[in-house]
Parts: structure tokens; sequence; C-alpha cells
DNA sequence: TTAGAAAGTAAGTAAGTGCTTACTTTATCA
DNA sequence: TGATAAAGTAAGCACTTACTTACTTTCTAA
């Protein structure tokens, strides 16, 4: 793929590569579509190197998962995100909904192959799936339901389930990115900047639920 | 899977067998991760039987997503029905958008297997996923987009993309129908009937645009 | 009742699959 | 500079894959 000169490349350097590479495969054609020649080929390698890394086509599956959803995609939890606190506490609504939309369309949008791969981890059901709904969507789900709550005993929301109106912003952005990325690449049905997206996705969620 | 009598079946019988059967298989394992000998032997049969009713493993896929697209799910298009029909011509925009979010949320529970196949073959970049789209995506943009225009011109809706609206409301929709068959199966997020998320749904999304 | 058509199988084949082995090339530093 | 460790490969192993062939069993209707 990238050019590479005849400088072999150091043990670490190889790995990383050989890594990057077979998520490339795997989010565009699934764990058990891609071969691991097919990995060997685009890394410049032969098949032995891709073996001595990883030791099974799994473990190199599973260390990508473990990449992806730990070092990459779990940066920037909204949880820990200092703005989106001050927000909070000044129960500015659209601030909080409107970053935290951006954040993840920009997301979404930056690395289209972690949602790739979520996808085909969930629906092969494989182990990932689980570990990305327990550490990121639930706690997603239970950091903007109790905002919401909140904002319900303020008297600025109506009486709904929380957890509804979690599920019909976070539809409205993932599906608005799945449609991006699988769908709609290039824009014929919809194309609005991820700011104009979040834009109006937050104003129909806050009007359609203030009081 | 069904109790065979030792009896055998006629052609016909054993190819619509094989099919579902292999629905059955394909949208739980994807198409790669699926072998022909599964489908034989979940189908009670050699191998040979089901090359004797599909030349390749991808005529089999084809005919299932001829099956799937052709014959099920477009059975009830919206377009074609003649209660939302009435409902437009009244102008009854809760109607509208209820009677389309239940529909969609009782067809996707009833066939999960549908939008499990549907993703698979859009990861894998299958042409089902191009066909699905042209023929039943992009005509529900237009056929919900045209009613939102037409509501923004009697001054009933807010200017804004129609588009976006309808990427809102099938956010909201196709993305809680995922999440009941991919991630929460057993509904511990979120227990909700279709009946209340549709209502729920449509109403935000409702209050959420109107002027 | 029996010929023929259709349903069915057992046992392959060639090409791939993940993975290993036995070996060669290159970099590093005492 | 040359011993050593690490990066690298070619070739192949056991097994699986999609698909075939040559054959047997059962149903049907003249």
């Amino acid at each position: 793929m990238i050019e590479t000169t005849a400088t072999r490349m150091s043990g670490d350097e190889r790995r990383a590569q050989i890594l990057q590479v077979a998520i490339g495969l795997f989010s565009h054609k699934g764990f058990s579509g891609t071969t691991t020649k097919e990995i060997a080929n685009a890394s410049g390698v032969s098949e032995a190197m891709v073996f001595r890394h990883f030791a099974t086509k799994d473990e190199l599956y599973h260390a990508i998962l473990d990449y992806k959803a730990c070092e990459d995609g779990m940066k920037t939890l909204p949880w820990e995100d200092e703005a989106q606190k001050i927000a909070i506490d000044e129960n500015d609504d659209y601030k909080v909904f409107y970053t935290l939309a951006v954040k993840a369309l920009r997301h979404q949008q930056n690395d289209p192959d972690l949602m790739r791969l979520l996808f085909h981890s969930a629906l092969e059901g494989h182990e990932l799936s689980e570990m990305f709904f327990d550490r990121f969507v639930s706690r997603m789900y239970e950091f903007i339901g109790s905002y919401i709550h909140k904002r319900q005993a303020d008297g600025a929301m109506r009486e709904v389930k929380p957890r509804i109106i979690v599920r019909a912003f976070l539809g409205m952005l993932i599906h608005h990115s799945l449609n991006n990325i699988l769908w709609d690449k290039s824009r014929r049905l919809l194309d609005v900047s991820n700011e104009e997206a979040a834009h109006e996705f937050v104003t129909i969620l806050l009007d359609g639920v203030k009081k």
C-alpha cells in the first residue's frame, strides 16, 4: 500500500503496519471474508510474518478490537470532557447535545472503519460487540439519560422515559453516519456538514422534548 | 430443523426449504462465513442437492435477496397504502408518521433476518445493498420528503431541509430496531412496545419540526 | 407393472484455507 | 569485523472450500 523502500522494518513497526492493513481489510470484508494471505500481500510481506506477530487469525482480530475500542475510540469520552461538564452544570441543553453530536459525527466520519468493524462484529455475534456495548453504549445511555432526568425534574423537559429520548438522539446520529458510510457515499440523498446535521438533529430533539 | 419424515420432498418444496435455511445462516454468519456444507446439513440433505437447486453459492445468495427484497419486504409499500393516502390528504401529521413508524417497527421485529442480511450485504458491498437503496430507501426519502415539503408550504412545519427530517425519523426507527436485534436483545437498556416507541419518536419529531 | 423422470447420495476434485518448518538475509554492537 | 539476534522468505502440510460425477432410490403415470 504505502510506498515501501527496500529497508526492512523493526518488529514493532511491522506489527503496527500489519494491524493497520488488517483493520482496513476486516472492516470492509469481515473476518471470514479476509484471508491471511491477503493481509500479508497488502502488507508487502510473507504470510509467515503475519503469524510471527499474531499467533492466529483470531488473535489478530482481537488485537484490532483492543486497539480500536480501547486506545482509539475511547479517548474522548463525553463524561470526562471538561467543557461538557460545564455545559451540563449550566443546564445549557443546546450546548450539551450539540457538542456531543458534532463530536460523535466527526469521530465516525474520521474513522469509518471502527463503525464497520463494530457492525461486522455485532452481526457475527463476536464478543467485541458486547464489550463495546457495556463499556460505551450503556454508559452513554446513563450519561445522557441522567442529564435528561435532571432537566425533567427542573421542569424543562417533558416526562418521557429518558432512554427513549437517548435512543432517538443516538439513532439520528448513528444512522446518519451509517448512511454516509454504507449507502450514500456520494451524498446523493442528503449532503450536509456535520455541523448542520448536528444543529438540526439537536434542534428537533430539544424542541421535541421541551415542556 | 423441521421434523422431517422419511418421505422425500418435491423439487419446489426442497428448493424453498434450502432457501429458508440459507436465509437463517447467511443472516447470522454472513456470506463467506456460511459454507454450502452447513446449508446442506441444516437442510437435511447432501451438498449435491443444494447445487442441483442453485448452480452456485452466489446464485443462492441472489435468490435469497430477490425473495427477501421483492416478495417479502416490499409487499406493503407505504406509498401504495390506502389508509396512508387518506391521512396524507387530510394532513394528519401524527397519523401519517405514526402509521409509518409502527409498520416499520413491526416489520423489522417480525423479520430480523432481513435487516441482518441488508447490513451484511451493505458492509460487504454486495449489490443487493444498492438495489434495496434505490428501490426502497430513496423512494422513502422522496415519499416522506414530499409530504414534509407540502406541510412546510402549508406553514405547518419549520423550513428545514425535508430530507434531514426524514433522516432523523428513519434514524430513530432503524436504530431502535437495530438495537433490539443486535445489541440489546434482552431489552436491558430500553424495553418499550413498538406502539410506545412509535408514539414517542413521532411526538418528538413532530414537536421538533412544527412551526 | 414397469419405464422413466425426478429426488437423492457417496465419494470425489482442484483450488483455497490457516498455519508451520526449515532456511536466508539484514542490521547491530562488542 | 564478525557473531548473534531479529526480519524475512519459499515451500509445503493438513484440512476445508465450492462444486462435480457417477451412481442409487423413490415416485408417478401410461
